[in-house]
DNA sequence: CTAATTTTGCGTAAAAATTACACATATAAT
DNA sequence: ATTATATGTGTAATTTTTACGCAAAATTAG
C-alpha cells in the first residue's frame, strides 16, 4: 500500500489508545511504564499505547498494543475516559482512548526483560509524556470508584491469598486504613471468598488462612445489586 | 479549501461527539432527541452531535453541536464513553465520545419548535439510529451512578423546587420508591438545601416547602470526600 | 536457646445509621 | 359538605458500623 494513500473531505484526528497497567505486590500498587527512545518526550516514561487499526475496536486495540510492548496479556481491561484536548500531542492533533489493564504481577514473568518496561510504584512515578500523568491521575479515581462495585482487586491478586493481602491491596487503593478485625468480617459477609485447604495443619494463628475468590458466588451478588462499602 | 484535501499515510476513522440529553420534570425523565430525516436510519430518533473540529475538544465538539442542532446551551455536560464498534456506522468506521447533558426542562423555552427535535420519556424511547440505544443505556447507568457523587439533581430542576419533586427525581432516575420522611431528613442533614421564603404564609402543609440548592455549602461537602447513600 | 514481639483469628459491647411508622392540618377532589 | 390526598414533624426498633481485648503460635532479638 502506498504512503499517503487515505485520503478524506475533511480533517481528522488520528486515534490512538493508552493503557495503565496496575500491578500489585507486598510493595503496593504499581503501574507499568515504557520508557520513549525517541522524540518527542524522549527519556520520558509513558504507558504503552498506539494507533487504532480500522478493522479493531478500542478495547481490542488496547489489548493487543498492551501484549506488543510488553508481552502481557491482561484478562481485565476496562475504558475509563477519551483525552482529545488540540494540543496534547506535539506532532498532530490525536485523541486517546485510554483503557487501564489489572495484571497479576505474581504471574507476569519476563516483563521485566521488555525492553524499556519497567514498574514504579504509585508513589514514586517517573516524568511521563504528553498528558500522561493527567491520564494517570484519572485513572487512579477510576480504579478507586470501581473497587466499590466490582471485586477487581481479585484480578491483582494471585489465584490464592491471604486475607491481610486482600487488606493490604484495598488500602493501597483507596489509601486508608482499616481495623483488621472489622475488613475481614465485611469481606467474609460478602460470601465470595472460598477458603482454600492447602494441606498444611493450621496449629497457631500466625499462619493466615489462604482464599480464593469465588466468581459464582460473585456473579449471583452482582444481579441482586451490589455495593462494597468502605 | 478543496474536496478531498486531507491525506494520511494511514487510513483514520472519523470521530464524532454524541450527547444524550436529560430533562426532567412531572412526567419524569427524559431525554430530547432529533428526528433523522435522512438515510442511513432514515426517521428514526438520535441524539445529536456531529463531527469534531481540529480546534475544539470532544466536550466543546457535544456543547457545539447540542446548541446547533436544539439550541440549547447545557451547564452540565460530561463524557461516559467511547463508542467504536468496527460497524457502528454503515456510511464507514466512526469513533464516537457520548456525552450526556443536563438541562432545566423548566428553563427550556423553544427547544420544542427547533425542527424534529422532541422529549420522549425514558420509559418510551421510540426506535435509535446507529447504536444509540447502547449508547442510551450506558448514558443511564453513567447518570445513576453519578447522582451518588453528585447533586446533579441540581441541575434538572428549577431553580426553586420542593422536596417532593426532589424525591420524585430521584425516584425517576434510580427506580425506586423511598420513605418520603427518611428522604427529606437525609437529604436536609445534607446541609446543601436553602430554605426559599418566596413571601406567601404557609398555613397549611400541604403547599410544600421551597428549597434552592446551596453550591457553598455543596463544595464544602465535596472537599471532605461525599457520598449520598441511597 | 530463651525471651520478647508480632501476626493472626475470634467475638462482643457501644455507637451510629437506617428503617418503619402515626398523627395533624390544609388543600384538592367528589 | 364530605371525603380523600399531600405535606410536615418525631420517635422507637432494627440494623450496621465501629472500637477494642485476648490467646496462640510464629518470628525476631539477645
Amino acid at each position: 500500500m502506498n504512503k499517503g494513500s487515505y485520503t478524506y473531505e475533511y480533517p481528522r484526528p488520528s486515534v490512538t489508545t493508552d493503557c495503565v497497567i496496575f500491578g500489585f505486590d507486598s510493595e503496593g500498587l504499581s503501574v507499568l511504564l515504557i520508557e520513549r527512545g525517541i522524540e518527542p518526550f524522549k527519556g520520558c516514561w509513558a504507558f504503552p499505547g498506539g494507533f487504532m487499526q480500522m478493522d479493531e475496536d478500542a478495547e481490542t486495540c488496547a489489548r493487543r498494543e498492551l501484549e506488543e510492548e510488553t508481552g502481557l496479556k491482561a484478562d481485565y481491561v476496562e475504558q475509563f475516559g477519551t483525552f482529545s484536548d488540540v494540543n496534547r500531542d506535539p506532532r498532530g492533533r490525536t485523541v486517546t482512548i485510554a483503557h487501564y489493564a489489572l495484571v497479576k504481577k505474581s504471574e507476569v514473568k519476563g516483563a521485566d526483560d521488555a525492553a524499556q518496561a519497567r514498574w514504579f510504584p504509585i508513589g514514586n512515578i517517573p516524568p511521563l509524556a504528553f498528558d500522561h500523568d493527567r491520564i494517570l491521575r484519572v485513572a487512579l479515581k477510576a480504579l478507586r470508584e470501581k473497587i466499590h462495585f466490582e471485586p477487581v482487586g481479585f484480578e491483582l491478586l494471585p489465584q490464592v491469598f491471604t486475607m491481610p493481602q486482600l487488606q493490604d491491596l484495598y488500602e493501597s487503593i483507596l489509601e486508608v486504613k482499616f481495623d483488621r478485625r472489622n475488613f475481614a468480617s465485611k469481606m467474609l459477609k460478602l460470601g465470595i471468598l472460598n477458603e482454600v485447604d492447602d494441606g498444611t495443619v493450621r496449629k497457631g494463628t500466625r499462619n493466615p488462612i489462604k482464599y480464593s475468590f469465588n466468581p459464582e458466588s460473585y456473579c449471583q451478588m452482582k444481579a441482586k445489586g451490589f455495593r462494597l462499602e468502605f
